[in-house]
Parts: C-alpha cells; structure tokens; sequence
DNA sequence: CTTGGCTGGTTGTCAGACAACCCGATAATA
DNA sequence: TATTATCGGGTTGTCTGACAACCAGCCAAG
C-alpha cells in the first residue's frame, strides 16, 4: 500500500459553531418544528460517558475533595484497576490524560503523584487551549495589555522592600545578560512573571505568564535584535522605577505603554520576515 | 486483604512550590554550593519524553499546523499505530488524552473527529486548571472583574443593532422564567456571555464565561432567592440600557456595580451556609 | 562512608482478542 | 415504490497477559 497523506477525508468545512456533526443518518432533514437555535432546551444527542472518561471524573473528584493532595503517591495502576473494577488500560488512559493536562505525573518504576497546583496547572491547560485557538495576535495582545496593566497597578500598592529587591536583581541580570539571547528572554519573561506575583493573584499570574510563553511560541525567537533589547531594558526600568516608588498610576502608564510599544515591535519584525509565512 | 483507603501514602506536605520532589535519594543536604534559588541554568532532572507524550505532540502539531482542520475525521488507531510505529495501546493514551482536553472527540464505531475550536476548547481546557486549583473565590471574582467590565466597555463601543436586539432578547426571557430556577441561571449565563462576544475577543469570552461556569459550580445553586433574582434583573437592565445607548464608560461603571454586588450577595449566601462547610 | 548488586514493585509499551457500535449496502417486505 | 430487516466491514472500548526499563530500599563488600 503507498503512501497516504496521513489523512483520510475531511467533511465539509462550514458547521454551526461548537457542534462537530453526527454523520447524518437521517437522510431527510427532517426540519418540522426545528428547534430554535437558542432554545434553551431541546433534544441532544446523548452520550453515554466511556469508563475512561469516568475515571478521569472520579479521580478528579478525588483531587478536588482533598483526598488525594498535591504531592500525594496515588495508588499504583494495578491496583487502582482492582479497584474500580476496570482493566489496567482503562486506568492507564484516565491517568495518562491527567498526566498530560498536568494534574498528575507518572514516573518510572516509582509511581505516580498529583502534582503541585501552584498555578502551573491552570496555565498549562490554558496553555494548551490557548496553543489550538486560532492565531490571533490581536486578541492575545489585549488580554495581555489587561492583564498586566492591572497587574502593575497592583504591583505598585502591595510591592514590598524583599520583592522589590528581587524585581531589581532580575532586571540587572537583564543588563548583564545582554549577550545571551536565551538568557535575555528568560529574565524578560522573569520579570513580568514577578510582577504578576507581586500582583498577589494567582491567575492574572497564570494567565500572563501563559500569553507571554504563546506569543514567544506563535513568533520564534530572531525578535531580540541588539537595539530592541535597550528599548526593552529601558522601559522596563521605568516600570521598575514606577513600582518601586509606589507609584500605582505611573506603574499602569508604563507597563501599558511598555506591552503596546512591544507589541508593536514584534508586528513589525513578523511584517518584516513575512515573505516566509507558513 | 481488607478495605485499604485507596491510598498509599503521603509524603511531607510543604514543598518548594512547583515543584515536586523525587523522593530524595541523596539523604544528606549536600548543601555545599548550593546553587541561587534563582539562578538561570543549574542542573535540573533530566527528563525523557514518554511516547505517548510525542504522539500527543505530534498530534498537536498536525493540528496547528492546519494539516488537520477542526471537523476532519482523522485515521483510525490502527492507522496511526503503524504510521507511528507504536502499538495501538500509545496511540489510545494519546487520543484519549486530546480527547479529556477536548480537542479530539472519539466515537464508537466511527472513528475520531477534531473538533471545533471555537473558544469551547480554550475555556474547556481552562475550566481544568480552574477546577483544580485552590478554590479562592476573591482571586476568582478579581479576575472576573477586570474581564467583564472591559467587556462592557467594549460591547458599549461596538454594539450593533443585531447583538443588542439579542441581548434585550435574552433579558426579557429571563423576566419571563423567573419561576424555572435552571432557566434563569441560564440566561444570567447567557447575558454575560453575550456582552462577551459583543467586545470581539474570543479570549475574553472564554475567560468570562469559564469563570462563571467555575464559580457556579464550587458554590452550588441554592443562590437564586426570589428577591436577589429582582435584584439581577434590575442591574442587568442597567447595563444593557448603558450598552444600548453606546456610553462606554456607563456600561463599564454598571457592570463593576453589579459583579462586586453579585460577589458580594453569592458570599453573604455562602457565609449562611458556613456550618455544613465541607 | 561509599560503592555495587540484588530484589520487589511500578510505569512504558506491545500484541492479540473480543464486545459494542456505526455506516452503508443489500435483501425482504408491504 | 417505499419502508424495514439484515448483514458485513470497519472503528472504538475494554480486557488480558507479557516483557522491558526503571527506581527505591536494603544489604554486604570494600
């Protein structure tokens, strides 16, 4: 048998939106008395729940109630099989997707652990949405100008003398690090990442530093160039500066100013390489 | 063997945060240059991929890159199995884990499909990371805050005669189903949202309406007494007259007054409830 | 105190089997 | 002709058994 293009037929591209069809079996319309397209309740396809997806359920459930907590060794695959009366693949496909979403992780020949939920979890599955969802810088910008322009406010008020000195360490690795391009990324993204925190929430933490690890994925890595990466240090000192005095307005101003100006930026060096869009 | 509490042990609870530990095969400290906790490039666990973990990769890869669209039917276990060269067992954990995130809906005896992005997959891969993170309502209700008001405020300036039809629409439905409590939840649901969509970015749909789904669920839905069901109805009304008339700045006001007194009414409830915590 | 090997247990991966199910086509029926 | 029953091939769901790779803990030798 030759070589088949890893694909075998695609239905028709155009459907109501969030609604993958069935096959259609009934030939017919059918369409006396359609539903309204808004209607609240109407006959649904039902589905029953593969075994699988309820261990997936049961065990999240058992996460959530505290039974098994961050850090815990859950029971082996085995036994868990004995245990909920299912065969050990069935468990291994349950474990297995929670271990890829990051609730759990499984090691060799030593078993497998729920893992920390310290935000990590949420932006890892908001990555992994994020990563599917159309590309859609414009909108990425937005949520990012948002969020963190709401981050620096806070940043501003509830800054104190131990983060501030750790907000001023990474930014002079920053400077020192110039020659490093991997090294100059990680302290940019440090640096907005220890503002969320300041922030003292968690998921304007989450969310940020996920948009930011998108956007640095969607658009590879030639965006530093020896001059953006003044402009970059620059502003993030007067962003520094704005925190560090305790300065909730001017921080909003500049870190706002900051992410725009960058956004800008990177549009332009993608505008500039667009020959090679793939 | 006796009823075990399906659980094995329990290591120590306080950990580095993020990280969990191996079980520490190196009793003494061995604290000697210890390096900085912060410190860009020290030697970390190495980690291999785990096949599946590729294939799911692989997968992800296909999807993004367009190769397969949302509502394909892609080839079947077997297929892959011997296009991968892995046995079927890996392409199931693969499939199944795509599956839990929502970005692959598998059917019996059919095959399995990509589904549609359409922001459902975002907000259900959020919904994850939500689900198992801390449950901290005021994190929760900032994050919702910041969101939906910038929805107003957007939904104000790019109203059109359409969406705003839809959303007094959906405000008269919930006038009429104030007696049908799974009815109005709904359409308090779908207020929200619909002002979402209305700002035209996908993301901050998502994030909203997730939220809501979130909070709904840690705090079950005893919530709706007949006079707070006046009360939405009221405020709702507000801002869809601020939004109607286009007065950004109104609507934004409207919709903070109304998520801090939603938020502030869902805890006075819960706050009554406070003995059968659990 | 370190090193090395052994052992029991755990996850990773595979192959094969069968059940449940769907789809399309064909045959039987009214 | 139009409707219904039945069948066959293909697909996912689930189970079982097997083996490889690997790890923690123990113990003895150095």
């Amino acid at each position: 048998m030759p070589d088949m293009p890893l694909q075998r037929k695609s239905r028709e591209a155009a459907h109501l939106p969030g609604q993958t069809p069935r096959p259609a079996a009934a030939k017919r319309a059918r369409d006396q008395h359609a539903p309204q397209d808004d209607g609240a309740d109407y006959i649904r396809p039902v589905s029953r729940a593969t075994l699988a997806q309820e261990i997936v359920d049961a065990i999240a459930e058992l996460i959530m109630s505290g039974i098994w907590k961050p850090g815990d060794l859950i029971p082996s695959e085995k036994e868990l099989a004995a245990r909920f009366q299912v065969g050990r693949s069935t468990i291994r496909e349950a474990v297995k997707s929670l271990a890829v979403l990051g609730v759990l992780e499984a090691r060799v020949g030593e078993g497998s652990y729920v893992r920390e939920t310290n935000s990590e979890l949420l932006s890892g599955a908001f990555k992994w949405g994020l990563l599917l969802s159309e590309r859609n810088l414009g909108d990425l910008v937005d949520v990012r100008v948002l969020v963190e322009v709401e981050c620096a406010r806070r940043a501003a008020a509830a800054r104190t003398d131990q983060s501030m000195a750790r907000l001023l360490r990474t930014l002079q690795e920053m400077r020192d690090g110039q020659d490093n391009q991997r090294r100059f990324m990680a302290c940019d993204n440090a640096f907005h990442t220890q503002i969320a925190e300041m922030a003292g929430n968690r998921i304007f933490a989450s969310i940020g530093s996920t948009i930011q690890v998108i956007v640095r994925l969607w658009y590879p890595a030639t965006y530093y160039v020896p001059k953006i990466k003044g402009t970059t240090i620059a502003e993030h000192t007067v962003i520094a500066e704005a925190i560090g005095a305790g300065d909730a307005e001017a921080a909003r101003a500049a870190m706002r100013c900051h992410l725009l100006k960058a956004a800008d930026r990177l549009e332009r060096v993608m505008a500039g390489r667009r020959p090679a869009a793939g």
